[in-house]
Parts: C-alpha cells; sequence; structure tokens
DNA sequence: ACTCGAATTGGAAACGTTTCTGGTAACGTT
DNA sequence: AACGTTACCAGAAACGTTTCCAATTCGAGT
C-alpha cells in the first residue's frame, strides 16, 4: 500500500504535522528535524497524495489547456512550449481537444469533470463561451492565437494573446500588391462574425482598397472549415470561375492543399500564380514550391500565455490583450509580375 | 462558494448518505428521495469535489497519455480518437508530451505529478520504461504504436497496439521491387536496438534479400531522429554519395523531406526515383507528387488502446499484444521500371 | 535560578466525500 | 399478535492532507 505522511511522520520519530511543514517548506521546523524527515521521504520513496491536500488546499494547480482541432500542426507547436512553461510555473497540465464540428456542450461536460482546475487556456477561435458557461467558473483564462471580443464577454474578464490578424493579412497581401499583382484571390474559411477567418479577410479588403483596387467577390472563395480537404475543393472552384494571378490563403494548410489543386488545373507556381499565407509550419518548408508565409512566434505566444495566466494566478499581473508580430519567411511561391 | 453534499442534505430534507447514493446511482434508495435529491442537484448546479471523492475512493479515473513529440501529426491523429475513447468510458484524459531530446527524468516526475492516474497509453517508440520505473507505478498500461520488448519488462505485464514494424517495411520495399526496382535505397532514423526503425530496416534488409538483392550499405541512411530537418540532410547525403531508382524512408514525414532534397539534386519523383513510406498522413496526399505509402490505421489503434486499457481496469480483459495491418494508399510517387 | 520571548513541536479540527453499521418502518406470514 | 424479512435511511468513521492553536523547549538577559 502506499505511504502515508502519518507513517513518515512515525518512522522520522516526529510528527504529522512537522511532515507537513517539511514537505511545504515552511520555515518554522528545526534543520535537524527537516533532514531527518526529508531522509525518510527519500528512503521510503514517499509520495503525496495530491487529491487529500487539493482537498483541504481547496484548489488544484492544475491549468487546463483547450484546443478547438489539435490535429492544426500550429496547434501542437504551442501545445509543446505551453506544457513545458506550465510545468516550470509549478502547475500540471490538462490537455483537451474539441472536434472542430462539436458543439460547445461537449466542452462544458469536459470542464465541469475537470474542474478544481486553476485557470484555462485556450487555444484557437470559435469557441462558445458563453455555452462553456466560462464566466461562471470563475477562474482566469487566456485565450491563446484569437484576440477578438467573445460575444457579451466582458474584455477586463480575461487575457489574450494573439496575432493582429487583420493587419497580418494586410501585410501578406500587400506583399503580392507590392510585387505587382492585382488580380489577388483570397482563400478563407468563411465570411461573418468576428472569426480570424473574417478578420482576415477584412485585411485582405483594406490591403486592396488602400491600393486603389477594386475588390472582386469573384475572386473570393469560402471552404466552410479550415481543413485541406475543404480548401482543396473551395481552390478547385476559384481556379475554374476565374483569373488570378496570387492568391492569398488564411492558412498555410489550406495554402499547400489550393497549391494542389493549381497544379491540377496546369497553373504553376509560382509561375502562373503566386501563393502567399499565414501560419509559418515547419513542412510548408518542405512542399514544393516552398511556401512563402507570414510565421506566428508560437513560442513566443505559448511563453506569453503562460506567463499571463500564472500572473493573474499569483495575484499579481492583470488581464491584458498582448498582440505578436509574425515574421515573413520567404519561399518560393511568390514572384513579382513583369 | 462550492455547495457540498451536505447543503444538498439540507435543501433537500435528507442525509448526507442518502445523497451520496443518489449521486452514485446505488439501489437501496427510494424513487421518491432520489427525485427530490436530483431535483435539488439540479437546481443548485451542484458539482461534486472530485478530491474528495478520489480521496477516499483511492483512484482517480484518469488515464494518462503520454506521447514522444506530439508534434508528429500521426500522433495528434491517434490522440483525437483516444480523448473521445477515454471519454466515452467514462474516464477523464491527462496528456502529456515528451520532447523528443527530452530524457525520461522528466516524464518520471510527471508520473509523480500525475499519481493517482489508473492507467497509462505510452504513444510513439523510445521510452525508457525503466527509468520511469513503470513497473513500480502498479497501474495497467498500454503501449499504442510501438510493440517490442521493453527493455527487462515482462510481455505479460503490459498491453500493446501497432503495427508489426517489420513485416509492413517489408511489404513497402517488396511493392518497390515489384515495380521493377533493384537499387533501393533506405532512410531511417538509426540501426541497432529494438527501435521502430531497427524493425523497419530490418523489414527492408529482408525483402532485398528475398528477392536476391545483395544489400549495399551505402544505399542506407541514418538521420538521426524523426525530423523532417535531419530526413532533409540524410537525403542529401545518399543523393550525393549513391545511385537508385527507389527511396524507401521509414515515415511520411521524412519522405516528404526527402523528396524536396531529391527535387534540388534534380532527380525528379516519380520519373527518376520513386518513393515509398509508412505512415499516411493527411498532408502527404496534397505534396507534388502524392505519396505512395503504407497507412497506418490510427483511429483504430486508438480504440484498441482505450479498450484494452479499459478492460483492464474493469478486471476482465488481460494483457495482450495486437498487431494493425496497414493499408497501402496509392500516390504518385512510384513508377514501374520500364 | 528565574523570567520572557522566540523557536519549535504535537494534537486536533477541518476539507467533502463514500461506505459501513445499525436502526426503524412497512409489510406479509404464521 | 408476534415474528421475520425487506427496504430504506441516518450517523459516524474513514480517506490523507494542511493548518490553527496550544504546549513545550530553548537561549538569553536579568
Amino acid at each position: 500500500m502506499h505511504l502515508t505522511i502519518k507513517d513518515i511522520a512515525k518512522y522520522s520519530g516526529t510528527s504529522v504535522s512537522t511532515v507537513s511543514r517539511v514537505l511545504n517548506n515552511h520555515p518554522d521546523v528545526s534543520e535537524k528535524a527537516r533532514t531527518q524527515v526529508l531522509k525518510i521521504v527519500e528512503q521510503y520513496h514517499y509520495v503525496p497524495n495530491n487529491s487529500a491536500r487539493n482537498l483541504v488546499i481547496r484548489e488544484s494547480a492544475t491549468i487546463a489547456v483547450i484546443v478547438r482541432g489539435i490535429a492544426n500542426p500550429f496547434f501542437t507547436r504551442i501545445i509543446k512550449t505551453i506544457e513545458s512553461a506550465i510545468y516550470a510555473e509549478g502547475y500540471s497540465m490538462s490537455l483537451h481537444q474539441i472536434g472542430s464540428s462539436d458543439d460547445e456542450l461537449m466542452a462544458a461536460a469536459m470542464l465541469e469533470r475537470e474542474k478544481r482546475l486553476c485557470g484555462i487556456i485556450f487555444l484557437g477561435g470559435r469557441f462558445n463561451y458563453s455555452a462553456m458557461d466560462v464566466a461562471t467558473l470563475r477562474v482566469p483564462f487566456v485565450c491563446c492565437t484569437y484576440a477578438n471580443t467573445f460575444g457579451a464577454l466582458d474584455p477586463e474578464g480575461f487575457s489574450s494573446v494573439a496575432i493582429d490578424d487583420k493587419r497580418e493579412a494586410y501585410r501578406a497581401v500587400r506583399f503580392l500588391i507590392e510585387h505587382g499583382h492585382r488580380r489577388i484571390a483570397a482563400l478563407i474559411e468563411a465570411k461573418g462574425g468576428a472569426s480570424i477567418s473574417q478578420l482576415r479577410y477584412e485585411g485582405y479588403c483594406e490591403a486592396l482598397a488602400d491600393a486603389g483596387i477594386a475588390l472582386d467577390p469573384a475572386l473570393v472563395e469560402c471552404a466552410g472549415s479550415f481543413e485541406m480537404e475543404d480548401a482543396y475543393h473551395a481552390a478547385a472552384r476559384l481556379a475554374e470561375r476565374a483569373h488570378f494571378t496570387a492568391l492569398f490563403a488564411i492558412s498555410d494548410a489550406m495554402a499547400m492543399a489550393a497549391m494542389k489543386q493549381l497544379s491540377l488545373h496546369n497553373i504553376r507556381v509560382p509561375e502562373d500564380c503566386s501563393v502567399i499565407a499565414i501560419d509559418g509550419l515547419e513542412l510548408t518548408n518542405y512542399c514544393t514550391p516552398t511556401l512563402t508565409t507570414l510565421e506566428q512566434p508560437a513560442e513566443e505566444m505559448a511563453l506569453a500565455s503562460v506567463k499571463t495566466l500564472a500572473g493573474l494566478l499569483r495575484g499579481d499581473g492583470t488581464n491584458n490583450h498582448v498582440f505578436m508580430e509574425t515574421k515573413l519567411r520567404t519561399g518560393a511561391s511568390v514572384r513579382s509580375l513583369e
């Protein structure tokens, strides 16, 4: 059977309370007792029972990470850093995934189950925060990679770490314009709402407008999701319907699927059509041609999210909304016109 | 403050024990009391305190999933299914990632922390089970995607779900041979040990031997990891050193990196060199050319892992080692010689 | 030697559950 | 009417911690 703190007290010839004090690094214990207890703990390989601890402590020191679509390589890149950062801060992590099509009720159930968590990091967009009843959980949370207004949520009530989707999309499209392109197609997820897709679409529109290029609705296609397969079909519709010399895709994966489709339509990248996207996945360095993309600082974003949350949990630090900048990664998928 | 079971007892005019019985679906409680309690529970939105419950129950109903390299898309595909299966079985999941270079001490620390878990699923190979002291944890565990002997571990002491790495590698290389190839290169991680890489390498050797083709060491290159970047460099060494008409890569990602490198060396795929791999990632459907690969049944493997573990936890079911079969996914990366 | 405060310690209550033990009410059987 | 059986229920103990509180020891200052 597992040893308890009582056993340790017995073996070390001291009391339960002293052992507890040693274990929790309280200052009011003699050096002698401390080393003695530690020796026994070491020797018998004692591990405390967290359930009992949490019961009296009334908290759990676990941070839940909820991600929509764990298969997204961009998210896994962030998760890697988030996990080590969480451990470094002395918390433990529990990771949950919501299928891209699941409704939020499942997520709510998940949160119920995982109650006694002390903080949440939401990864990705399109969470229905009111359905998840996140406000009544009374735990601080930060939204990573998506920073917009969350329904009726008070912006003072949570933090976020993200890129400025509209600005970065603007930069991407601007980059194409500077390379002489004027017929620029956009491959997005969906219009409307305050989604990442919509924000990036707005950046696209604004870049065109600032360059005096009229928006042609025929050049905009919605895939309906961020999935490669959907992007692949959407790109087909685009290629069959319109002519364009450049394509802006709102994600690397969608760009990759689109490039495949373009090649099937005998549209060569970049000779006939330049392609740019946002994300900076490692693997788009290895497709042909390599993708030009705005790289999101995944590690920094992960770190900032955890740091912010840890601050809130410690009591110092306040809710804030930080925006990161992407970095242009030049591939071979964009060429100048003429 | 949070409501306790005592409050519910008070409000519903019954006792603590009755409330507990209702909550745990014990049969010995009257219909009247049951509905009354349930009503109050619903009305006050009561959620039980798991810490207290686990304390007395002495177990936690959480299954830990430990994955080496969460960035591997094949693993995330499995994780997706594992999570929903775990929830469906009534457990909760906690997911942990070990960096590909981290030593296992960190993992051991993780397990300590996450003690009071009731089972473990290891995802991926190359775990140092003795360092993690997994035997002393006394919880059942299953190894997913890798089924070999685990150091000094008793095969009766755990379960596994995997493909037969040697056999599937054999099939892949055999496929190339049947297409007329005889100078077949192999891009592996490393030789030796009982790693996935070594097993697949053995399958490669055996396929050659059975076809009467002599093994040429110059055609075998170790990348040192499963990372795309390392595979990319390894492929360069291969291309500069030897001539071959086909390449067998032990993973899709490595194959993709290799294809990129080949194109840089003006070796066209599949005209000058056919490529085959094992994994069946979605995204290799979208690279150019599309990859021919042996698709691992990720969903089935995930399901089988959870089912096995759940069986062990319930008490029925015994440890066993199951091997799955891959399915050939024909892409455009292999062509017949002549 | 005596006193006083500081340092250290042990005892016990508390945390919110589950479950064991015993008791009462209802009911059918003799 | 007495009895046994069953169905239900309340009380209390237990789970392994932390922490409050009171008690003890220790050292230094008189």
